[in-house]
DNA sequence: TGTTCATATGAATTATAGTTCATATGAGTA
DNA sequence: TACTCATATGAACTATAATTCATATGAACA
């Protein structure tokens, strides 16, 4: 496999806001405007952050009247943030704190 | 688990060099000049790359004489590149291509 | 068809992360 | 202990990505 396709997925997934939508859609699929409710964040800050999740196919919209329900593809997360928490909890003792750099 | 953990993990791959040098690592273990010399990058920017993978426990470090033989954790990181070479396949059609965002 | 609610988009600004280069550290050896 | 080879580190600079805000699109419905 090639590098890029590395590259492109976990940069997508490298960043808070993001991961906070992934996590909350694992529980269940939400539209944005309960998105930016839940997580207190401007609606234009949601619907970037899912637009770039969705070019990596990580999440699905459909449409639903005139909002868009946005679902957790959990093919893929799911076991990889199993992976990241076991990980975390052998080799990091506990959680993952980076190095400051 | 908490969100910052996924974060500063991703983050830590969401690089090309160091996505370079995980790969590269997969084969087998290497020193920095090494490293160096097969990916043809200045020696300071992949001892630079190394220290944030250390950090994260992605790679391992050991001395050799005056050499410093890096090696990668494939507990994590092979399951993982495995996971997204099957989500490009299934779902971005062979390569995740981003979306110029 | 005009108004409202829901969401998306573009572009300028701001924040974050990466590169570079000069230098420090540290192991081995003459 | 002075020198060399191997690697690490800090800080200024540069590149990349995120935020913001104004505005566009688009579905529903009066």
């Amino acid at each position: 496999m090639n590098n890029s396709t590395y590259h492109i997925f976990f940069t997508n997934l490298s960043n808070p806001l993001r991961i906070k939508i992934v996590t909350s859609l694992k529980q269940k699929e939400k539209n944005v405007t309960e998105l930016s409710k839940e997580l207190k964040v401007e609606q234009s800050k949601i619907s970037h952050a899912l637009a770039s999740l969705r070019c990596c196919n990580i999440v699905d919209v459909k449409q639903e009247g005139k909002q868009r329900i946005y679902s957790l593809n959990k093919k893929t997360i799911v076991p990889m943030l199993k992976l990241i928490d076991k990980h975390a909890k052998t080799f990091c003792a506990g959680d993952c704190k980076g190095c400051g750099r």
